[in-house]
RNA sequence: GGGUGCAUAGCUCAGUUGGUUAGAGCGCAGCCCUGAUAAGGCUGAGGUCCCAAGUUCGAGUCUUGGUGCACCCA
C-alpha cells in the first residue's frame, strides 16, 4: 500500500518533514559518500558576505549553484560542495563604525585599531544564521561545517604565499592610485560613497594657450574645468587620429594687416571640428590656416602655464618626498631635463620629462578643444599617461616624482605660486584664472555645468581627486594571457566573453592591490627602515623564523587578557604590525610591516586555492628556508595541496553580472598570474614559481563554466531596497509558498541570465502550474492503486495481491522464479534489462560507474504484469514515448548548463501527462476487472511516469521529487539492507532515455489527435452543443493525408474526447472546404528572387482547387509570371484549407473538424443520460460518499425524455455512479433535492446503500 | 562621458540560419467539463514588435543612427 495523500497538500509543511528527514539519514553526506572514487565534477562557491541579510537575490544565485551539483551528482559525479565566507573589508568596517557612531580614520585610531578590529571579527557573523537557514530551507545543499573563511589564518597565510610567489616574480610595486579624496576629512572615498554625493554644479571652464617651443606665436589651445591642477601640469594630450588645424586669429582691428603686426600674429591649434563652436562661443573669426592629425603634433614642446616644476633643477626635483638622498641627479633645470635614469633608461628613446604633447585616445571632440592639459596626480587618465611616458614600476627611488602642489589637506603647499600658497584648492579658480589672462594666456572663460562628487557626510565639501601611494599588481603583463584565458571560458550568457568580461580584460590596468584600511588581509611585505629595501613572507612560520623576530608578544598578551579571542587574529593588524626582525639588507636595521591591508577582491579570487589553506606544493620543492616546522604541517600541507589538485579547475561556478569585474575577474588573473603561462618581456616573472612545480593547465582556468546571473530588480523593477519595501523576505516566502515553488520559479520562468524582476504573484503560480498539476496525477495514482491493491513490489514478486475477479487477461499466481528475493538489488536491475533493451541510449552516463540506483523501468520489467511497451495502447506507448524524449532532452539541455530548457521540457511532459493521458485513461482505472492487462498497463505506465518524473526534477524541485519518490519507491524499501537509492530519489541514478522507445511519429499523430479534439471542441462551443450531448459524427478534413490512416485506426480517442459516435476523414473536402494555395518563400525565395510577389499575386488569382487540381494532374503547378514560365513542384507549395461557411466548423494548421449537427431522439436521450449522472455525481460529493460507496438513486421528473432516458440508458447510468438501482420515481430515505437536467426541472434523491 | 546588455499583449516573458497569420503563461470576459475537483478544458478581447533610415523579393529578426531603461567603468 501507498500512503494516502493528503486532498489538502501543503507544500511548505510537506519541505519541513523533508528538510527534517535528510537531516536525520544524513541524505547529503551519503550522496557524496556514495560517489566515493567517482570523477569529481568540481564546483566553487563565491563566498557571500554574512554582513547583510539575505534577499530573494540570493536565493536565485543559491538555487542555481545547487541545480547543477544536484544534477551532475545523480548523473554519476562526485560533487564536493565547500561553502565560504566573503569576512574581509570595508563593509564591516562601516557596519562598526555605525555601531560605534563614528566615521572617520581618525576616529577609530583614537578608538583603538585593536578593540575595532574585534568588533569586525565579531560583525562579519551578524547574520550569518539568517543565512545558514535560508541555506538550508532553500534546499541549498552545500558544506557549511567546513567552510572557508576569509579572515582564518590558513586562508591569509595561502593568500600571503600567494602574494609571496608575486612579489618575488617582480609583479607587485608601489605607485600611486588616483583617488577621489575628501582633503577635509583627510580620507578617500569608496565608489559607492563617491556616487552617492555627486550634484550638479557651475564650474569655471578655461581655454589656456600653451605658447609652442619651437614656433613662435603658435599655441595649443587646451581646455580644462579644473584651473587650480594647472600649476601641476605636465603634458598636453591630443588623439592621434583626430584633426587638428591650426587657425588664424583675426581680432576687430587688425583684419587684413596681421602679417604686418607682429603682435597681433597669434595662431592656435585645436580640433578642427571644433574651430566653429569656438569662433562662435568667442565671437572671433578663426582662420584655418592648415590642418594635420594628432599624430603629428606628438612631441611637440610647449611652456607650461606656470614655473612651479620648469624651473627647478633636476636634483631638487628627484628629492621630493620621502625617498632617499642623493640620487645622481644634476642642476639641470627640469624643463630641459632630457632622459633620467633608471635601471631600463638605456634602452628607451630619450624623451623630455615634461611639457611636451603626448597621444591619447581618451581625448574627444564632445567638449573643450580636442587638446587636454595634462596633470598625472589629479586624474587617472591623466596618471596613466605620466605612467606610460615617464614611469619605471620597478625603477626604485630613481623613479621622478608627481608633481603635485596640493598638500593631502586640499591646500596649495610651497612649491605652488605664490598667491595661492595656503589656500583651498577650489577658492583659487577664480584668481588662477585671472593671473593666466593678465599673462595674456587666457583665451576664453566660460560656466560649464556639470555633476561633480561631494562628500556623503558633509555636503558641502568638493571632493578632488588626488594620488595615494599604492601597491600595484602587474596584471597588464598578464592581458594577453587573460584574453587567452578567457576565450575558452565557456560563458553563459556567450557576450560576456567578448562583450563586458573581453572588453574589460583589453582595457586592463595594473591592480590597484592596497588598502589603507584596518580590516583585511594584511600585506605580507616587511621594509628595512634603513635602506628601504623590502622583502614578503609566505607565513606565519616563516615570519617567526626570522632572525631577531620581535613583537610577538603584543599577541600573546592579548590572547592572555581575553583568551576567547580566536587565534586567527594574530595574523590582523595591529597584533602582525607589531612584529619586527633583523634587516638582512643592513646590519643593525630592522624590518618592519608596510602598513596596507589587501583588496578583500584578491581574498575572493585566491580561492581556488586558499580554501585549501594551500601554500606550494609542499616542503623540499624551494622551500629552503623553512627548517623548523611543526611536524603536522608536512602532512596537513600535501593534503592541502592534494585536496587543491583534485578541485582544480572549476567545472562550474556562477554568481550575478556585478561579478564581472568582482569575483570572476579576480580568479581569472590571480589563477593567470600564477598558474598560467608566463608573458615574455619581464625577465623575473620567466622564472618558473619555484614552488609550484605543477605544469601549467591547460585554460581555461580556475573556472570552465560559469553562468552570469541577471540582476534581481524589486517588485517595482527597481533595484530590491529594504526601505521600499519591494520584495518579501525569503523565510516569508518559504512558509507562504514552499522553496519548490520559488525554485521552480526561478529556474524555469526565464533563462536566468535575463534580469528578473521578483514577482510574488508568478512564485504563488508555480504552485497551480507545476507543482500541484504534477501532484495531482500522483494523487490520482494513489488513490487508485491504493483501491484497486496495485502494489508494484507484490507484482514483482510474484504474490499476486487478490484477485476478486478471479485474475487479470493473462492470469494470476504464477511466480517469476529469480525476482522475488533479489528485486531490490542493483545488480539485479541489470540483469533483468532484457525485456527492454538498453541498446539505443540516447545520452550514455558519463560515468561508468552508474549503477542504475534506484528504481526504473528496468527493475518493472520483471514482473509478470508489466507488459512490453509494443503490446501496450497507443496511449501509453505515446506517454512513454513522451516520457524517454523528455528525459533525453532534459539531460540533452542540463550537460548544456541550460536549465531554463530543460525546465520547459518537464512542464511540457507534466502536461501531457496530466491534460492527455491521466484526461484519457480515467475510464480505464475505474473498469471494474482489477486484473485486466488494459488496467494494469495504466498503472505500470503512470507509475513509471511519476516515478521518472520524481528523479527528473529531483534538481529543480528536491522537496517535491522527494515527497513523491519516498512513497512511490517506499513500497521496495526494506527494513535492512537494499539499495539505498530507494530512501532517497537524490540518491538514485539520473534517468537514462532510451532511444528505442521514442516513437517521433507517434508524437506528432498524437499532436494532431489533440488538435483534433480542440478544433472539435471549438467547433461545439460555435454550434452552442454540449460536449455531454452525444453528436452522430464529426468529419475530419487534413490538407496533408500522410497521417490519415494512422489517425482514423484510432479515432477511438478523438470520439470519446469530442463525445461523437464516429469520426470520418471525408473523402469530399470540397463540400466542407477552400482550399488556398501559397507559396514556400523559404524554398522560393532563392529560386525566384525578384518574382516572389508575383508569383504570390499569380496564385492568388486563380482558385484554389484547380490549382490543386493542376498539382495532382501534372505532379506540378505552372504559372506564367512576366512572360516567363514558372513551374511549382508540390514541395514548394503549401496548400490551406479553411472550413467553408455554414457549417460547425473549426479550422487550424491544415486541419478542419466538421460537426455533424443532428440531434436523434436516441442521442437527446443518451446526452441526458449523461447530463444526470453528472447530477448524480455531484450529489454523490455532496452527501461524502467514498469513491467505492454504493448508492441507489430516485428521479422523479415530469420530462418524458427524461424517463426515457432512464429507462433505455439505465445500465449506464448506474455503471457510472455506482448505483445498485435507479428508479423513475422519488425513492425512501433521501432528501430530494430540485436538478436541472437537460430543459427540465426534475427532483433527485440519492441514498447510500450500506 | 565610455563599455555591455535590454526594449514584443494590461503584467511576466518566448520568438530558431530573415520567409509573409508574432506566440505562451498570468490577469480579464464568456462557455464547457468534472469519480484528480479550492483542479481541468475551450474560446474571446488585447500588439505601431521603442523610433527612423537602410539592406532584401521579403525585416520582430540583419546594418546604421536615435530614444528610454539597467549594469559596469569613468
Amino acid at each position: 500500500m501507498f500512503s494516502p495523500v493528503e486532498g489538502q497538500v501543503s507544500f511548505p509543511k510537506l519541505e519541513e518533514a523533508t528538510l527534517r528527514f535528510w537531516k536525520e539519514q544524513a541524505i547529503y553526506q551519503r550522496s557524496l559518500d556514495q560517489r566515493e572514487g567517482a570523477p569529481p565534477f568540481v564546483f566553487y562557491e563565491g563566498p557571500p558576505t554574512a554582513n547583510g541579510m539575505p534577499h530573494p537575490g540570493h536565493c536565485l544565485t543559491r538555487t542555481i549553484k545547487d541545480v547543477f551539483p544536484r544534477y551532475k551528482t545523480m548523473r554519476g559525479f562526485r560533487c564536493e560542495r565547500k561553502a565560504g565566507w566573503d569576512t574581509h573589508g570595508l563593509p564591516v568596517e562601516v557596519e562598526v563604525c555605525k555601531e560605534l557612531g563614528i566615521h572617520s580614520k581618525e576616529e577609530i585610531e583614537a578608538y583603538g585599531v585593536e578593540p575595532f578590529i574585534q568588533k569586525c571579527q565579531k560583525s562579519v557573523w551578524r547574520y550569518m544564521r539568517e543565512w545558514e537557514r535560508l541555506t538550508e530551507r532553500l534546499g541549498f545543499w552545500v558544506n557549511l561545517d567546513e567552510a572557508y573563511v576569509t579572515y582564518h589564518e590558513s586562508y591569509v597565510e595561502s593568500v600571503w604565499w600567494s602574494l609571496k610567489q608575486l612579489f618575488d616574480r617582480d609583479l607587485l610595486y608601489q605607485g600611486h592610485k588616483i583617488v577621489w579624496w575628501w582633503a577635509q576629512g583627510g580620507t578617500a572615498l569608496s565608489a559607492g560613497e563617491v556616487g552617492q554625493g555627486y550634484r550638479q554644479v557651475a564650474d569655471p571652464s578655461v581655454y589656456v594657450k600653451f605658447p609652442l617651443v619651437d614656433e613662435p606665436d603658435t599655441s595649443l589651445l587646451v581646455w580644462t574645468t579644473t584651473p587650480w591642477t594647472l600649476p601641476s601640469n605636465q603634458f598636453a594630450a591630443v588623439h592621434p587620429e583626430i584633426e587638428y588645424a591650426t587657425v588664424l586669429v583675426v581680432r576687430e582691428g587688425n583684419h587684413g594687416d596681421t602679417e604686418s603686426t607682429e603682435d597681433g600674429a597669434e595662431k592656435l591649434i585645436l580640433a578642427k571640428d571644433l574651430v566653429e563652436v569656438l569662433a562662435e562661443k568667442t565671437k572671433l573669426k578663426l582662420e584655418v590656416v592648415s590642418t594635420c592629425t594628432g599624430r603629428d603634433l606628438v612631441g611637440k614642446r610647449f611652456m607650461p602655464p606656470f614655473d612651479t616644476y620648469s624651473t627647478l633643477s633636476a636634483k631638487e626635483f628627484f628629492s621630493i618626498g620621502d625617498g632617499p638622498q642623493g640620487a645622481p641627479f644634476d642642476d639641470t633645470p627640469l624643463f630641459d631635463l632630457k632622459s633620467f635614469i633608471t635601471k631600463d633608461s638605456l634602452s628607451k628613446e630619450s624623451k623630455h620629462i615634461g611639457w611636451r604633447i603626448v597621444p591619447a585616445v581618451f581625448v574627444t571632440t564632445a567638449s573643450g578643444t580636442g587638446c587636454v592639459h595634462i596633470a598625472p596626480a589629479y586624474g587617472e587618465d591623466d596618471y596613466n599617461v605620466w605612467f606610460f611616458e615617464v614611469f619605471d614600476p620597478f625603477g626604485g627611488y630613481c623613479n621622478p616624482p608627481l608633481m603635485n602642489c596640493v598638500g593631502p589637506d586640499g591646500k596649495f603647499t610651497d612649491y605652488a605660486p605664490e598667491f595661492v600658497r595656503g589656500r583651498w584648492v577650489k577658492d583659487c579658480d577664480k584668481d588662477i584664472a585671472r593671473n593666466l589672462k593678465e599673462r595674456g594666456l587666457l583665451f576664453h572663460q566660460e560656466q560649464y555645468l556639470h555633476d561633480y562628487p561631494f562628500c556623503w557626510r558633509a555636503e558641502e565639501d568638493p571632493l578632488i581627486q588626488y594620488p595615494r601611494e599604492s601597491w600595484f599588481i602587474k596584471t597588464t603583463a598578464f592581458k594577453d594571457a587573460m584574453l587567452e584565458n578567457n576565450q575558452a571560458i565557456n560563458w553563459m550568457p556567450e557576450h560576456i566573453k567578448a562583450g563586458r568580461m573581453g572588453k574589460f580584460l583589453e582595457s586592463n590596468v595594473d591592480w590597484a592591490l592596497s588598502r589603507e584600511r584596518y580590516w583585511g588581509t594584511p600585506l605580507p611585505i616587511w621594509q628595512c627602515d634603513e635602506t628601504g629595501q623590502q622583502e614578503a613572507i609566505g607565513g606565519y612560520d616563516d615570519l617567526l623564523a626570522k632572525p631577531g623576530v620581535a613583537g610577538t608578544e603584543v599577541w600573546e598578551e592579548a590572547k592572555a587578557a581575553d583568551p576567547t579571542l580566536p587565534d586567527d587574529l594574530r595574523v590582523h593588524k595591529p597584533y602582525i604590525d607589531a612584529i619586527t626582525y633583523d634587516s638582512p639588507f643592513e646590519k643593525g636595521a630592522r624590518m618592519s610591516r608596510v602598513p596596507e591591508v589587501i583588496d578583500c577582491w584578491y581574498d575572493s579570487g585566491a580561492m581556488p586555492f586558499a580554501q585549501w589553506g594551500y601554500k606550494g606544493e609542499g616542503r623540499g620543492t624551494g622551500d629552503a628556508g623553512r627548517g623548523n616546522s611543526e611536524p603536522g604541517s608536512v602532512s596537513s600541507r600535501s593534503e592541502a595541496a592534494e585536496k587543491f589538485a583534485n578541485q582544480f579547475p572549476a567545472d562550474f561556478i556562477s554568481e550575478a553580472l556585478d561579478q564581472t569585474r568582482g569575483w570572476f575577474y579576480s580568479q581569472l588573473a590571480i589563477s593567470t598570474m600564477l598558474w598560467g603561462a608566463q608573458p615574455a618581456g619581464n625577465p623575473q616573472s620567466e622564472i618558473p614559481n619555484p614552488q609550484s612545480p605543477r605544469p601549467t593547465p591547460p585554460v581555461p582556468h580556475p573556472f570552465k563554466n560559469c553562468i552570469v546571473l541577471g540582476l534581481m530588480l524589486g517588485e517595482d523593477g527597481q533595484k530590491m531596497s529594504k526601505s521600499k519595501r519591494n520584495y518579501r523576505d525569503p523565510a516569508e516566502i518559504f512558509d507562504l509558498y514552499g522553496a519548490d515553488a520559488l525554485r521552480w520559479y526561478l529556474l524555469t520562468n526565464q533563462p536566468p541570465w535575463s534580469s528578473i524582476r521578483y514577482s510574488e504573484q508568478a512564485i504563488k503560480d508555480s504552485i497551480p502550474e507545476f507543482l500541484l498539476r504534477l501532484w495531482n496525477c500522483y494523487s490520482f495514482f494513489v488513490i487508485y492503486a491504493n483501491i484497486d491493491g496495485f502494489d508494484p513490489k507484490a507484482e514483482l514478486s510474484g504474490a499476486k495481491p487478490p484477485s476478486p475477479l478471479g485474475g487479470g487477461a493473462r492470469g494470476g499466481g504464477t511466480v517469476s522464479p529469480g525476482v522475488d528475493s533479489s528485486c531490490t538489488t542493483a545488480a539485479n536491475s541489470t540483469e533483468s534489462t532484457s525485456k527492454t533493451p538498453s541498446a539505443g541510449r540516447v545520452t550514455p552516463s558519463p560515468n561508468p560507474s552508474l549503477q542504475g540506483r534506484g528504481i526504473g523501468a528496468d527493475r518493472f520489467a520483471a514482473a509478470e504484469s508489466y507488459r512490453p511497451i509494443a503490446d501496450r495502447d497507443e496511449l501509453d506507448r505515446w506517454m512513454l514515448s513522451e516520457l524517454h524524449r523528455t528525459v533525453a532532452l532534459v539531460t540533452e539541455r542540463m550537460d548544456a548548463y541550460d536549465n531554463f530548457g530543460a525546465g520547459q521540457a518537464i512542464t511540457e511532459f507534466v502536461d501531457g501527462l496530466s491534460n492527455w493521458w491521466v484526461r484519457r485513461s480515467r475510464e480505464r482505472f475505474w473498469s471494474k476487472d482489477k486484473r485486466s492487462a488494459d488496467k494494469l498497463d495504466a498503472y505500470w505506465t503512470l507509475y513509471e511516469c511519476l516515478v521518472e518524473t520524481s528523479k527528473l526534477i529531483a534538481p529543480f524541485t528536491p522537496f517535491l521529487a522527494e515527497a513523491m519518490w519516498g512513497n512511490l519507491a517506499g513500497v521496495f524499501l526494506q527494513e535492512n539492507g537494499g539499495d539505498a537509492a530507494l530512501a532517497s530519489v537524490h540518491l538514485a541514478d539520473y534517468p537514462e532515455a532510451d532511444a528505442s522507445l521514442i516513437d517521433e511519429a507517434l508524437s506528432e499523430r498524437m499532436g494532431l489527435v489533440r488538435l483534433i479534439a480542440s478544433l472539435g471542441l471549438r467547433a461545439r462551443q460555435e454550434a452552442s452543443l454540449k460536449v455531454r450531448q452525444p453528436l452522430a459524427k464529426v468529419e475530419v478534413i487534413l490538407a496533408s493525408t500522410e497521417h490519415q490512416a494512422w489517425l482514423a485506426e484510432h479515432a477511438g480517442v478523438i470520439a470519446g474526447e469530442l463525445n461523437v459516435k464516429a469520426v470520418d476523414f471525408s473523402d469530399e473536402p470540397e463540400k466542407y472546404v477552400d482550399h488556398e494555395v501559397l507559396p514556400n518563400f523559404k524554398l522560393l525565395g532563392k529560386k525566384l528572387g525578384k518574382l516572389m510577389p508575383k508569383v504570390k499575386q499569380a496564385l492568388n488569382a486563380q482558385s484554389g482547387s484547380e490549382l490543386l487540381a493542376n498539382l495532382r494532374d501534372n505532379g506540378q503547378i505552372d504559372l506564367v509570371v512576366d512572360g516567363q514560365a514558372v513551374q511549382l513542384t508540390p514541395d514548394e507549395v503549401e496548400v490551406r484549407i479553411a472550413a467553408k461557411p455554414g457549417w460547425a466548423a473549426a479550422n487550424d494548421r491544415g486541419v478542419v473538424v466538421v460537426l455533424s449537427t443532428e440531434l436523434t431522439p436516441d442521442l437527446v436521450r443518451e446526452g441526458l443520460a449523461r447530463d444526470l449522472v453528472r447530477a448524480i455525481q455531484d450529489r454523490r460529493k455532496e452527501i461524502g460518499c467514498e469513491f467505492t460507496d454504493r448508492i441507489e438513486v430516485g428521479v422523479e421528473t415530469d420530462s418524458d425524455d427524461l424517463r426515457g432516458a432512464i429507462e433505455q440508458f439505465g445500465d449506464y447510468i448506474a455503471g457510472e455512479t455506482l448505483a445498485d438501482k435507479v428508479t423513475p420515481a422519488s425513492i425512501t430515505g433521501a432528501e430530494e433535492i430540485a436538478i436541472n437536467v437537460g430543459e427540465a426541472a426534475s427532483q433527485l434523491g440519492v441514498r447510500v446503500v450500506r
